[in-house]
DNA sequence: TAGATTGTTAATCGATTAACAATC
DNA sequence: TAGATTGTTAATCGATTAACAATC
């Protein structure tokens, strides 16, 4: 396994090929050519190959890569086999059913509690987990050395949580908030905004029609 | 308003860049430069005035942008100001609570109903819209000439869902199933996958935390 | 006129693709 | 040995950045 840092497409792709390798049926050879994960996931074989080469060297002529070994190595690079602390700073119904969701786990992330500063809402879920005032946030992160947090709160409110995570020793936000996250360098945001996604969708579908009528 | 097609990446700042706009307070000056909206996004001003040209030539040296110009131009581009017929296939919570969101319109997305193949699920929602059998699904696609539709099948379902989408005539998918969707080159997939979203994540997290021991 | 700001042209950078040598 | 498949080196493509001329 090799580690120079990964560009965010070849990352996005490492987890595609994961998602189709444990898809594959029990029964399935137990190895499989770059190749035919490319052809069934509509991509070239070129790309597909460099991408595996990247983070392996499982890789044999004639044989390709055996698909259990291949699975192991892209959930360590994807950091699937840890366990990372993860905080959420705002527990209305979006950090709730985050702080509840058991599916976390499986992507090596450990819902520890969540934060807000309406202290209404602190005490504990039924699932046994804390909801937590705002002000201990910092103390708490501290203490458990926490990385990653998570952001659910409204818009406004949103930078202000963000510079308190940072301050707070995260290195890695997940931002549900509908803005823009101004952060220094070191620090990835990775935004989860339906806007964005629903312009991505509108402008493609437009530039369709257009085409279509330019056609007739 | 130009017209030929923008990336991905230039359609995301957009994107940022209405939304940032929108929120600058009412007594605002009514103008603002691209260096501006770039400093304040943490973005190069050259980025921005890049974009900005791609989209509008509304920009005039030593004033730069009338704000609510300009806020009007990119929502026709990104397609805000269009109303959208949208379907949705799978009404499970995921598809009920898209089906029932009004923010929708607001991006230009009309959801005018969601199809189970499961026929108990069936009927009227609170909100007065319809959930139909998944056997009529093709025939009002068609009828209805409906270009957009929404993802929210199990992930074993979503490549069949995905082909009958196709084959009655719409053109964008936003798919929320966690799996990988083959379609033919002019059909755009959005993806809303949080399994890469945390492999993002947690890879950028290793390297962060790597960095700090070699630091050491 | 001077200065701020725009938009464009050219240079750089990074990612993808193509060609090919290495190997089982 | 022949053929499949790998990984690498070079070529292409596209996106970002830098330099600069145009303009209000």
């Amino acid at each position: 396994m090799k580690c120079n840092p990964l560009s965010k497409a070849v990352l996005e792709r490492l987890s595609t090929y994961l998602h189709f390798l444990k898809s594959l049926p029990a029964n399935a050879p137990e190895n499989i050519s770059a190749t035919t994960i490319a052809n069934e996931l509509g991509l070239g074989d070129v790309q597909v190959r460099k991408d595996l080469a990247s983070v392996s060297n499982l890789g044999r002529p004639r044989i390709g890569y055996i698909v259990s070994c291949l699975i192991d190595e892209l959930e360590t690079v994807l950091g699937y086999n840890n366990s990372n602390d993860t905080v959420i700073v705002g527990a209305g119904k979006l950090g709730k059913a985050l702080l509840a969701y058991e599916g976390f786990k499986n992507y090596g992330f450990n819902m520890v509690s969540a934060f807000d500063i309406d202290e209404s809402k602190t005490g504990q879920t039924e699932t046994g987990k804390n909801i937590l005032p705002l002000c201990r946030f910092k103390e708490i992160c501290k203490e458990k050395k926490i990385k990653i947090g998570v952001i659910t709160v409204p818009a406004e409110q949103a930078q202000a949580v963000c510079d308190l995570m940072i301050e707070s020793g995260i290195l890695v936000i997940w931002n549900f908030a509908p803005t823009h996250l101004i952060v220094p360098k070191n620090i990835l945001v990775q935004n989860e905004n339906m806007a964005t996604s629903l312009a991505l969708l509108s402008s493609h579908l437009t530039e369709q029609l257009n085409e279509r009528q330019n056609e007739l």
